[in-house]
DNA sequence: ACTATCCGTGAAAGCGTTTTCTTGAAGTCC
DNA sequence: GGACTTCAAGAAAACGCTTTCACGGATAGT
């Protein structure tokens, strides 16, 4: 049973430890540490010294009571798994580091609902990150309300609401796909493979295929709309099922690069050669995407992590800074586009 | 200038209004909060209304400071945008919410030196996970001396010292490539493309290729050791080395699935056909690797995030559980290696 | 009935910092 | 040169919770 243990207390060095070492007051101490006000060059000599025999490390939990922020960054992700969070996990992090934050991440897939949100609010971090599907309207509006900073990632506020955000332009990506495919490959029948309906990215980029259809004078046919959810599984499903009901087609947009490298397997399958009969292009530019020179619309994915953290702490430090960015994307044509 | 916002700090309930709405004492509501004590269940309901409609969440800063635990546990990593992490981190978000703890991450590889450590340090989280090369031999010894609880991920403890640990089985995955490049595909001059010098698993998996060797009665060429760094680039100027310099090899086996990808694109180049020509196999089974086709050798990695935390923890709590594991491996033929 | 045991609950003592608030000494000004 | 600032540094009051202790009221034992 956990009775032993415990006697590792004695062993625990506080400040005031810190302070009798070195023969000042712990508030003298607490100056050091926060270089929070001028200190005589020789107590801080000793001060410095005593820290460092002592092996003090100020313990955040009394600090942040204390001092009433927490230094700490909480991240809300669905998932903290798959592929397109690497890197912007990457510009979280590094961003969070630079700025001198710990990052606490959680993700909202499993039971996340009701006391899971507790750790992540107030005053337990000093400001949120949601990301896409994990900014539940209610959550955001609870937020905004009680004027806990946070900032939107790859996701809009919700109509009204003046909230940061940090997005990508999804339209002119697809925009450019559509275009690419239509003018390079001669390619008309577009299908769409969308993503989850209420993601805020896949509405986006199926909004951007539609109106380029439109601008280049080529018809919508919503037969040409595949279910997707950002997954390869449904995406090869998706794609098999219009091979089966005999749907024309001669190009495939994925929503994602997952769903793109589904698509590439069910056309496998069916001896449909990926460029040649039928181009395949996908989104976001994952690491993988170069590996299986899939064509794909780039998104500064880790940029826009970092930038959401430095607005994140701008809100925090109590600056108004509501730079809500939207990063450009840029097609990257590879061979499953027909290209090279 | 960051003198607004701080009237922010009106709206903060804490257990003091929830007692007072639910006419008990702050330590009753307390006793709820932890589950910590029977409570009269018409009190009990009183103050879980009272929370509701004030919609209160304890401070972790607070609980941690009086509870002297933060129910946080803390993850050393190099570079967590590697697409190594992925699966691993997975395996750890999971075990430890689970377990209902929290995840605090840091990447040593900038400069987390100095003062860096002290957050994941002594009681700002209950324990540590230090990944390979993050567990640098004077922070493993500190800690240990110190008696805080932390293990080891995919690195071995120093000689005598016994620290929990979990690692994947490394000798008997590269044996069983160069075993099958041999049976399977008549390979003779495998080279071996290392990994970093200090890391264990690269050390290891060129032990294993050295003993397969030998116990397969095949000489050893130092020749064909070629330098790596577990990054594609690096793996790729070697091989290039090697075919510039006219080392004949019919196999590469790569110390990890990085590696391997740029001794595809290496060869390619060089306009040698992967698998027919040359068999290239990697390590891990990363998440392109069947995308890419690529031949691996499968490591569970997830599986070893989640123990280690499930070791982890039960070592804060007080528990002895010194069940170092070490996960089999599996061999995972694709074309690249020569078949299919 | 009368004491001995139990147990739910409240009071209060921390937990380790940061942050006023004070204080006394040094420095400034006319 | 005496009254007024200035300022480094200590004392003490939070910060919001957990936990120990003590107190009655209720239950049980004889």
């Amino acid at each position: 049973m956990g009775r032993k243990a415990r006697e590792r207390k004695a062993g625990q060095v506080t400040i005031v430890d810190v302070a009798s070492l070195a023969e000042v007051s712990i508030s003298t101490v607490s100056r050091i540490l926060n270089g929070s006000a001028y200190v005589d060059p020789e107590k801080r000599e000793r001060i410095e010294a005593a820290i460092r025999d002592l092996g003090f490390a100020p313990k955040a939990a009394a600090r942040a009571l204390a001092g009433r922020r927490t230094k700490t960054l909480g991240l809300l992700v669905p998932e903290i798994s798959d592929d397109f969070f690497v890197p912007m996990l990457r510009g979280i992090e590094g961003a969070a580091r630079l700025a001198g934050y710990e990052l606490l991440i959680k993700t909202t897939s499993y039971g996340g609902g009701g006391r899971g949100n507790w750790a992540l609010g107030e005053h337990n971090t000093d400001g949120l990150l949601l990301f896409a599907d994990s900014a539940d309207p209610e959550l955001v509006a609870d937020l905004s309300v009680r004027g806990f900073p946070f900032v939107l990632l790859y996701t809009e506020p919700p109509a009204g609401m003046r909230i940061p955000s940090v997005t990508v332009e999804n339209e002119s990506g697809s925009a450019a796909v559509v275009s690419h495919l239509a003018a390079a490959h001669g390619r008309s029948r577009i299908v769409c493979l969308s993503g989850p309906e209420s993601n805020h990215d896949a509405a986006a980029r199926l909004r951007g295929y539609r109106a380029a259809l439109e601008s280049l004078g080529m018809a919508f046919d919503p037969g040409l709309v595949a279910p997707g959810d950002f997954s390869a599984p449904v995406a090869a499903s998706s794609i098999r099922g219009l091979l089966r009901r005999k749907v024309a087609f001669d190009a495939v947009f994925a929503c994602d690069d997952g769903a793109a490298m589904g698509a590439i397997g069910a056309l496998g399958e069916a001896g449909i050669r990926v460029g040649a009969d039928v181009s395949v292009v996908g989104f976001d530019d994952l690491a993988f995407a170069a590996h299986s020179s899939l064509a794909t619309v780039r998104a500064p994915t880790e940029e826009v992590g970092a930038h959401g953290v430095r607005i994140l702490i701008s809100l925090v430090d109590g600056g108004e800074g509501l730079e809500s960015l939207v990063f450009p994307t840029v097609f990257v044509p590879r061979r499953s586009c027909g290209c090279e």
